[in-house]
Order: C-alpha cells, then sequence, then structure tokens
RNA sequence: GGUGAUGUAGCUCAGCUGGUUAGAGCACAGGAUUCAUAAUCCUGGGGUCGAGGGUUCAAGUCCCUCUUUCACCA
C-alpha cells in the first residue's frame, strides 16, 4: 500500500492558455488531467497547490484589442473571465487562477531579468528586422507576408512557406507586405536583448539527464530523446526583447524594449503563485529557493517541450532559483481520429460542449479512460465516448446503488447490515495500492480498468445473490439487508477510487450514502453496521447520441465564408495553439480564371529518365517542350515508375514553375501526377495527336 | 527533408525486463434474469499483432529495411 509517511508539498502547473481564444475540448486535455492527478493527490492528504494564469502579452492580443476598439488591459479581463468561468465548470479546481499581466509577475520578470544579466548571460546584439512604416512598429515574423523565397508562392509567411515547407528569415521574402497594414514594411536595425542559452548547454544535458534513473524522470523519455536532438543541433541564444510598441513589461533600464512573452509566461507561473501565497499566507520561498525540497510539477503540451525543458529551467537556474521536478508532456487530442475541424464540426469549445451535453464529468471519465503517461495523441471518438459513457458510468457503476438502495431504503428504512468478509469487498480494499499507483503514474486508463473490472465484479456479486428473489422469501430479510448493504460498500469504494475523475458525482453520493467526503483513507472506513443512508434518486443519465449530433452540426462553420487567416506564431504561448483549423478554410476559397492561367501546363516529352543515386523517391526527367535545351526535373514518382518504360512518353508538365534547387540539382519544373491512399503517382498522358510544346488549358 | 513518436479483433485500447492456445470494454450472436430511469450475469464468433527480412530453443515484444498516422524543427 503506497502510504505517505510525511505529507508531501506539491506544487503543480498547466500551460498558461493565451487570452486570444476560447477554450476548447483540445485544451481541456491538459487541465482535466493535472486536476485529476492533483485531486488524487490531495486525497492522499498531501499539501499540494494547483495554479495556472492567462497568458496576456504580446503582439496578438495588442492587435486584437486595437481592432475591437478596447484596452488590453479590458479585452484580457473578459477573456480571464471566459476562461475561468469554462474551467470552473469543468470541474478543473484551481488553488489560484490568475493573470501574467499583474504586479506581481512584473515584479519577478524584472527581477529574474536583473539576476540573469548580473550572472553574466543576458547580452545585446543589433539585428535588423522588418518595420512596418505605417504602424510604425516591428513586425513579428508572422506578420509579415510575402513570396516564397524557395517556390515563389504568394503571400507566405514570413518564417515558413506553406507550400513548400521552406523555413527562412522574413528578410529572405520578396515583395514582403505587412499583414497589419499592408504597407511594404522597411528594413530596419534594432537593438535586441538576448538570453546565452548557448552557454546553458552543459548545464542543460545534466539537468535533462538528473532523475534519468530515479523513481522521477525529470523528463519522460520520449521527451529526453527529443532534448537529445535540440542539443546535437546546438543551442543558440533566445531574444528575449520585442520593440515598442508592444503589449508586456518593460525591460528594466532599456526604455522601449519589453520582454518576449515567453519569458514572462511561465514566470507566470511563479506569479500565480506568489498571488496565493499573500491570500493564505504561504512561504513563496519554501516553494521556489534554490535549495526547495518541495515538489514542482509542470503539466505542458507536448509542443512546447522546448520552452519548458530548455528555456525555463536555464532561466530558473541561473536566477537563483530551484528547477521543475518533473515535466509532464501530454499528446494532442483528435477527434474521431482526425485533427480537429471546423467543417466536419469537431473543433468543439468548452462552451459548446456544456451547452449540448451539459455534463462536464462524462468528458472527464472519457479523457481519463484514454489518458496515460507518455506523449501519445488521444483521440476522442464520439460514438466511443457515447457507449463507454453509458455502458460503464451508468451501466456499470450507478446501477450498483440503483439496484440494491431500493430494498434498502423501502424495507429496513435506509439501515444497513455489515456482513464479515465478503470476498468482494476484500478484494475491493485490496485494489486501492494498484490504483494509487496507476493514479499517481498519471497512468488514468489502467486505474480506470482496473476500477471497472471490480464493478464487474460488484454486479456479478449482485446477480449471484439474486436479492429480488430473497425480496420474496419469508425469512430471507436479514440475508437481503446484509446483501444490498455489501453492494452499498462496493459502491462506495468504487465512488472513492472514481473522485478524482468524477469529484461532482462523488459528493453527491456522500450526501446520498451519508457519510464524510472521502479520501484515500476512507479505503477501510467501510459503512457501519446500523449507519442509515438517504433516499436514493437518479444521479446521472445515460447520453443521448443525438445531443452529440447536434453539438457537432452547432460546430460546423461554412467555409465559403474564409475567415482571414490569423497569425499564430506568436500565440504559442505557454498552451498549444492547436490544431488549427484556419488552413482548411484557405483551401475551400475558390480560385479566379486568372489564377488559373498564371500555371503555363505544356505538353512535355520525356526525353530521358534515369535513377539518381542516394535518391529515395526522385526519378531525374529531362524532358523537351520545343525549348532549344530540355528541361531537366525531379519528380517524385521513383516508386511507380521504372525510368526505361518513360523514355519517350508524352506527358503533362508546369513549366512557369520557379527552378529549384534540390539536393541533387536544379528542377526546373513539375510534372503532374495523380495520388491519393488508393495508389498512385500516376503521371498524365495527352490524348494521341497532342504535340510537345502544346499549351493545356 | 531531418528528428521523435505511432500502427494489436468492426470501434476504442491493454499487453512489464522476449516464454505455454494474443487480452479487455463496446459492438455482434445465443442463453439466463427482472432488483435497477432498461440495467446485469453466462457462453460464443471474430486478429497471419502495418509489410518484408533477421537474431533466438522461443518475438506483438529485440535488430534492419519499407510503409501509415501525428508532432517538432526554436
Amino acid at each position: 500500500m503506497a502510504t505517505a509517511q510525511t505529507p508531501r508539498k506539491i506544487l503543480v502547473t498547466s500551460a498558461l492558455p493565451y487570452a486570444n481564444g476560447s477554450i476548447h475540448l483540445g485544451h481541456l486535455v491538459e487541465y482535466i488531467q493535472t486536476d485529476i492527478w492533483v485531486r488524487f493527490q490531495k486525497m492522499q492528504g498531501n499539501t499540494v497547490h494547483y495554479v495556472c494564469a492567462d497568458d496576456t502579452h504580446g503582439t496578438p492580443i495588442m492587435l486584437r484589442a486595437e481592432k475591437e476598439g478596447v484596452t488590453p488591459e479590458a479585452l484580457i479581463e473578459a477573456v480571464h473571465k471566459e476562461h475561468f468561468a469554462d474551467f470552473s465548470e469543468f470541474l478543473v479546481d484551481f488553488d489560484n487562477y490568475y493573470s501574467t499581466n499583474a504586479p506581481e509577475n512584473k515584479a519577478l520578470s524584472q527581477d529574474i531579468y536583473k539576476k540573469l544579466k548580473a550572472a553574466g548571460k543576458i547580452a545585446t546584439k543589433t539585428i535588423e528586422q522588418f518595420y512596418d512604416p505605417v504602424k510604425n512598429m516591428f513586425l513579428p515574423d508572422r506578420f509579415i507576408k510575402g513570396e516564397c523565397p524557395k517556390c515563389h508562392a504568394k503571400d507566405q509567411y514570413g518564417d515558413s512557406c506553406e507550400v513548400c515547407g521552406a523555413t527562412y528569415n522574413p528578410t529572405e521574402l520578396i515583395n514582403a507586405y505587412s499583414a497589419v497594414s499592408g504597407a511594404a514594411p522597411v528594413r530596419k536595425e534594432t537593438e535586441h536583448y538576448f538570453f546565452k542559452l548557448s552557454e546553458c548547454e552543459q548545464f542543460l544535458k545534466d539537468w535533462t539527464r538528473s532523475g534519468a534513473n530515479s523513481d522521477k524522470p525529470t523528463l519522460q523519455g520520449e521527451a529526453a530523446n527529443k532534448m537529445g536532438e535540440w542539443f546535437e543541433n546546438g543551442l543558440n541564444d533566445w531574444d528575449i526583447s520585442r520593440d515598442a510598441p508592444y503589449f508586456g513589461f518593460e525591460i528594466p533600464d532599456a526604455p522601449g524594449k519589453y520582454f518576449y512573452v515567453w519569458l514572462d509566461a511561465p514566470i507566470g507561473y511563479m506569479a500565480s503563485f506568489k498571488n496565493l501565497c499573500q491570500a493564505k499566507g504561504l512561504d513563496f520561498d519554501e516553494y521556489w529557493a534554490k535549495e526547495s525540497k518541495t515538489e514542482l510539477y509542470h503539466f505542458i503540451g507536448k509542443d512546447i517541450l522546448y520552452f519548458h525543458a530548455l528555456f525555463w529551467p536555464a532561466t530558473l537556474e541561473f536566477s537563483g532559483h530551484r528547477k521543475p521536478t518533473q515535466i509532464f508532456a501530454h499528446g494532442f487530442l483528435t477527434v474521431n481520429g482526425e485533427k480537429m475541424s471546423k467543417s466536419r464540426g469537431t473543433f468543439i469549445t468548452a462552451r459548446s460542449y456544456l451547452d449540448h451535453i451539459k455534463n462536464p464529468e462524462y468528458l472527464r471519465y472519457y479523457y481519463a479512460a484514454k489518458l496515460n503517461s507518455t506523449m501519445e495523441d488521444i483521440d476522442l471518438n464520439l460514438e466511443d465516448f457515447v457507449a463507454r459513457v453509458n455502458s460503464d458510468l451508468v451501466g456499470k457503476y450507478i446501477n450498483i446503488a440503483s439496484r440494491t438502495a431500493g430494498f434498502i431504503n423501502k424495507r429496513f428504512d435506509g439501515i444497513l447490515k455489515t456482513s464479515q468478509a465478503n470476498t468482494v469487498i476484500v478484494e475491493m480494499e485490496l485494489a486501492a495500492a494498484r490504483i494509487s499507483e496507476a493514479y499517481d503514474h498519471r497512468d488514468y486508463g489502467k486505474a480506470l480498468r482496473e476500477i471497472m473490472s471490480l464493478a464487474d465484479q460488484a454486479n456479478g456479486f449482485v446477480a449471484e445473490a439474486a436479492p429480488w428473489v430473497m425480496a420474496k422469501q419469508e425469512g430471507q430479510e436479514a440475508r437481503l439487508q446484509q446483501v444490498c448493504s455489501d453492494a452499498l460498500e462496493m459502491f462506495r469504494l468504487l465512488t472513492l477510487y472514481l473522485k478524482p475523475v468524477l469529484p461532482k458525482l462523488a459528493g453527491e453520493i456522500e450526501s446520498f450514502l451519508n457519510i464524510e467526503p472521502l479520501t484515500w483513507k476512507s479505503v477501510t472506513a467501510s459503512l457501519a453496521q446500523g449507519h442509515q443512508i438517504n433516499a436514493y434518486e437518479h444521479l446521472i443519465t445515460r447520453v443521448d447520441a443525438k445531443l452529440i449530433e447536434a453539438m457537432t452540426e452547432a460546430n460546423k462553420e461554412n467555409l465559403q465564408a474564409t475567415p482571414a487567416p490569423q497569425p499564430h506564431s506568436e500565440q504559442r504561448h505557454a498552451t498549444h495553439q492547436q490544431n488549427d483549423a484556419n488552413t482548411e478554410a484557405i483551401e475551400a476559397e475558390y480560385i479566379s480564371i486568372d489564377d488559373f492561367t498564371k500555371v503555363d501546363l505544356r505538353i512535355a516529352k520525356i526525353v530521358n529518365a534515369e535513377h539518381v543515386e542516394g535518391a529515395e523517391k526522385l526519378l531525374k526527367l529531362t524532358l523537351d517542350i520545343g525549348e532549344q535545351k530540355p528541361r531537366q526535373v525531379f519528380a517524385g514518382i521513383k516508386s511507380a515508375y521504372d525510368p526505361a518504360t518513360l523514355i519517350g512518353r508524352l506527358t503533362v508538365m508546369v513549366a512557369n514553375l520557379a527552378p529549384r534547387k534540390m539536393k541533387f540539382g536544379m528542377s526546373e519544373g513539375m510534372v503532374l501526377a495523380a495520388s491519393d491512399e488508393r495508389g498512385g503517382p500516376f503521371i498524365l498522358s495527352p490524348d494521341a495527336g497532342a504535340q510537345l510544346g502544346m499549351r493545356v488549358k
């Protein structure tokens, strides 16, 4: 049995959601995961503080506030209210839900910065950045658009091309324009402040490995592997400043320079806790001083591991603070096996779920059933959701009380009669150790499988004892009372084990059973002889599949109305900006005939085709379209074609695609080929009569 | 493209350091039961464990190649 000798002192955080959008079912994976763990630890008798906050700074917030004609402060205040209400209704029980735009955070950020500076970890460097001469502001990469320098696709973001996947600096964009004003940005020099992460490499390598062989590894195995990859590439210094105008905290002794939002966001964990300390009279340093003996855990999405496993511990270390005990990264949510999608109606906000399904504990249960300690994505399969909730919670678990409480209430005035050593009850008590271990290791799926198998045993016990038969026989009253009392004791234990996941329901059951709030110590505090329970009222109802349908219908968006894609690189704050549904909207846009005629398609004759040494997918084709010199094109069709069979064929190529330098040489065009999951690629052939060089339109 | 993960019954998932005929829930079929806001109990069908090689007395489990899906690339 996992007995805590002395209560542990634990500080837990979930990532900070960005104050620029609503909470959706993807976010909730993390908050529900964390909340279950926190509730479990509290039930174990540990001292746990669970803090979080809205992440409020940065250019996107500033611009959105401006667009809506409000101050950034008013905007983040409204969003804070909305977020907090959503979390509360999903029973996510923060000890403090604060904001990064708070005096505590400002003081801590500036203090940490000063300490980093004193430790020689801050450098300045003059860099050249794009500047919007109309808005008079420097532009983050995502707010600059233009033509991709590699493939010449139009309207690409400043950091990467969504067409060819190239990454580059915004200064490399061709015909760049500001996404804010549309003006042509000018290049302008500016001095930026850097955190010398490159000097922290050894510290970070050691820290990453520090817990590897203990029962509390600093990082999960997969995460540590990922770190190794980053170390191999070498660490670069981290740009931590932004120029005014910027919504954030000004850097001390650096007028017009602000902390980059990712610097003050994790410090928001500390600030939220500091604020809690003031309210509750806790000792801040006991949790954050370098030699702290308390435990610190961060629950995050796998996409922001970089910030939490590199920047954050380095920041803490060189500003004289303790480091996290462990970082728990989880995967993303998919719905029905695919990314959340606005067109399929699976991009579901927390509010929309509450409006339609009402009961947040169904989702908590379903997520818990799927969660484990790895970074794997989890799938919300809506059909499975209905089946699972109905069969596990209603059919198995609640049914135990529902089928036996009636006898106790009607025949025995609610009075219980206990038995000696019911083997099923003994079995259920012994399971406490396994279940608590699974919860502690964040293997909730395992815990719930265990619990549901106990529920099966309880139902088996009732079926075998058949109290309804005793109810009809003379002289069986005592036996009937005992069987039903035993079943209710089983129900009590199941409720205890499920309480971290279903806290509200557990509370209602505590009232029904007329008992004190359940903790892990209550395992052996069985319902006593002569104890009186209250009348049973049905506790939960089945989920109607129609509600799910209504919910997805209500969330479907008309793709014809294409919203302007929002710049999002800076939205990737402490919370993952998950499953961006905008790209899909872009795909559905119509193009004009003019757009189409920009593409110069030509009939080409394959005059030569050969394998390329070292290339896995490519064939090197020589194509004649009637020009003086044939074109050299690399085509990814090696898997489907033998070069010899291609020579002499006619096909279709894009003749005006910008030449692209590939690993094996220049590619001066593209051949068209069809493919999808059913097969391919299949290259195109014109009907007989087509001549090389003809235009296809 | 590089890297890290991932692919087990119709669906959602377990399978620890390789060891007897590969498991659960849901769904499906048959039977039992009627206390339960229709819930349970018993029995059964169903998988060449993504594909192909290899190591081993023995591989879902280890190694290699290919492939699927996802993520990250600051």
